[in-house]
DNA sequence: CTGTATCCTTAAAGATACTG
DNA sequence: CAGTATCTTTAAGGATACAG
């Protein structure tokens, strides 16, 4: 009997992305980190997490090249590469999801540029400035699609024309 | 001995939407819907989820108020409620990551607006434009803010103070 | 302070078979 | 087609104690 169905092995660059950092705890390591908590215990107090689990998370990070130690071997620092601070979107969106609807008493952190400017909500937008929401949007095959995603996004495509 | 720590007791937005879209399938299933597969089949075979599986997540959505059934109770359709159609940048700002650093042959999937146009990477701006990146954030209590949070953000504050 | 070593518990995940 | 019931396995997650 198979452990847990690895989601890379799915041709689709959200389940990469899930594969990657989509457990429990990651993200929130991760947003540590952004925050400047770059100690393990600094990181430890914040999340209540296990130190046995914060120990694996922070170096299955590493190994995937989300973050890298500096500082001495006894005393590591933790730090965002290239590759993780570009979760930055994503962890911004999903707290912003939070902040609207689960968060009663308001927002627990405000999110400001360096000089105190509030991050707006964020949006998808094409080139030219329009927004694309869940209701207008299309997906296409791109070039890393797989025959199964093609098969897939037709069959879907033929049943939205039967039914309008 | 405790189960699993809930994300949703820390007082954090992005822990409280991780307890709720935080395990590795929610966020595929809501994926398929965005898409337009709202049949229970189409999803299951679509992500070759286990059935049981399904099952379970599709109940925890409608019962988080992400996802409603429609259609008869014998063929059912799932459509995403508004607070699940918010979660879209979230999920398209995961998906563009992963095209960016885990699609070697490039993207599966394409993403547009209905009159063709591509969406541009995600970014966090400012009302007035300014983009807000990892190193130039900031962060800060808000109206929401345990003490703990505020102590938090202060003794980090405080080091980074020190450490310049 | 930063871990690792162990041990333990439970929930996550899946296969299979059955029902309306 | 859309599930539910049941069972099994294993990995996730955590507590405790110890080490450098």
């Amino acid at each position: 009997m198979p452990p847990r169905t690895r989601l890379g092995a799915l041709n689709c660059s959200l389940a990469q992305a899930l594969d990657i950092v989509g457990d429990w705890w990651t993200l929130l390591i991760v947003r540590d980190l952004f925050i400047g908590a770059n100690r393990f215990g600094e990181i430890q107090k914040s999340l209540g997490i296990a130190r046995t689990m914060l120990a694996s998370r922070l170096e299955q990070l590493e190994r995937n090249g989300i973050l890298e130690r500096r500082g001495t071997p006894r005393r590591p620092l933790y730090f965002l590469t290239k590759k993780g601070r570009d979760l930055f979107p994503a962890l911004v969106a999903l707290m912003q999801w939070g902040d609207r609807w689960a968060a009663p008493v308001g927002p627990p952190m405000r999110l400001t540029d360096r000089n105190g400017r509030a991050a707006a909500p964020i949006a998808v937008q094409t080139r030219d400035g329009a927004t694309i929401t869940g209701e207008n949007a299309r997906f296409a095959a791109g070039p890393g699609a797989a025959a199964s995603t093609r098969a897939f996004i037709e069959a879907l495509a033929a049943t939205r024309r039967r039914a309008r």
